[in-house]
DNA sequence: CACTGTAAATATACAGTGTTTATTTACAGT
DNA sequence: ACTGTAAATAAACACTGTATATTTACAGTG
């Protein structure tokens, strides 16, 4: 039998490779994750995938777009879950979000975060729109406090101009904010991201520091250090 | 010819390999380093390999201590450069080091605090001697601000106990520190950790934000929540 | 000097990977 | 009914890490 008949096709292949490829994912990890595997799991031959995906590279890039969408989505319902005019608590909501998608779905943050597929790196181009749709439930609150000069941007180094394009291109998926807020934003993320990572990838050693204590007192940190008037 | 003469073998095999290694991570990656690459570039068999280092694995550990060793020198360098009662000068230093060295290496950076290996998991007790000391640079100064006073945690959540005897191993590597400085330092750790791994990474977008002067934020940040009296 | 044991290398093989090419065939549209 | 296309298989290639058996250079000992 060279094709199988159309009754014994899987339907929606493409929908089927990628939710083998999460569950693989979710067993092993991300780096062990195999063309091969997901065809003899979905019963087909390897070389079936790439009438779906032109290589293994394209697989990863849609798992990553579809874990952005999903970390997008926590985060934005996170902060509509807090009345519009509590921006501190907004803020604090999608903090705990972060940290808490990141401890439920562990291989999702390192393959976003994280480089654990050998040699693959991400397109940015690609990428970018559920990228910056997931950073934007941030932004906006940022954005928030500055508009209603509660952000307390002193020191803050002032951002270079010449990225205008790229910058406009991001604001088409994530809203438009002004760039200081992204960059306080920036900052607050990569705070929570090296404590989330730290946490996930074992790295912190367990002596006796309480992780959620822990990331509690960061996001307050955040909060005094960037939030005029308390 | 089964086995040559030693005329024409390679003295220090063992660290040929490493050093064949480190060459190979350097031009194209730690995620793409081959055993099989490593004996051809020193025209010897893969197998050979395996009479220095019982497999892959063990291979990386060994880099991976030696680079854990090399940032260490860099950061007890940085540290011991100021004098020895300008606390927020070491600490400054030290945290300038820390990105030096990242940039400098970037792979490995990646290769210690990343994932870039499939399937590799760093074996906790072999690393730790050399994980502990790089990092002993920093928990030093934090250490003798807290002895003179001059350490502000107030918030810092409280550590926990049941964690001793990991902790007096820690102290072995590292030295006799109090473990509230240790859990102050890697906090501190994860926020330039969390800056770096994104510049290293690319995974900081390029909207005009200058690595350089944000990283020089964090660090000021630091010094502005964790010591008193400036 | 001859002998022997060990250690270090090779040769070979196995199972796995991503990917390419050629081939077959089920199905849709005319 | 015919034909073109798209989707699958089959087979092969070039890799990877690793296990096993074999060979042999060398060191130590009588």
């Amino acid at each position: 039998m060279v094709r199988p008949s159309k009754k014994t096709q899987i339907p929606n292949l493409q929908e089927a490779i990628k939710e083998t490829a999460w569950r693989q994912i979710a067993e092993t990890g991300a780096a062990t994750l195999s063309l091969r595997a997901i065809a003899r799991e979905l019963n087909i031959t390897a070389p079936a995938i790439y009438n779906y995906f032109p290589d293994r590279d394209a697989l990863v890039t849609a798992l990553i777009i579809d874990a952005y969408t999903s970390f997008g989505d926590y985060q934005i319902a996170s902060r509509d879950a807090k009345a519009e005019d509590d921006l501190v608590g907004q803020l604090q909501a999608i903090g705990f979000a972060y940290r808490q998608w990141a401890l439920d779905f562990p291989q999702r943050y390192e393959l976003i975060f994280g480089t654990p597929i050998p040699g693959y790196q991400a397109p940015m181009m690609e990428v970018l729109p559920s990228a910056a749709r997931s950073l934007s439930a941030l932004v906006s609150v940022v954005e928030g406090l500055r508009v209603v000069n509660r952000l307390n941007s002193r020191g803050f180094p002032s951002v270079q101009p010449g990225y205008e394009e790229q910058f406009e291109t991001w604001k088409t998926y994530a809203g438009d904010y002004d760039i200081l807020s992204l960059a306080v934003s920036m900052l607050i993320w990569s705070r929570v991201h090296g404590l989330v990572s730290l946490e996930i990838s074992g790295n912190m050693p367990p002596f006796g520091v309480d992780g959620a204590a822990l990331y509690q007192y960061e996001i307050r940190s955040n909060i005094d250090q960037f939030v005029k008037g308390i």
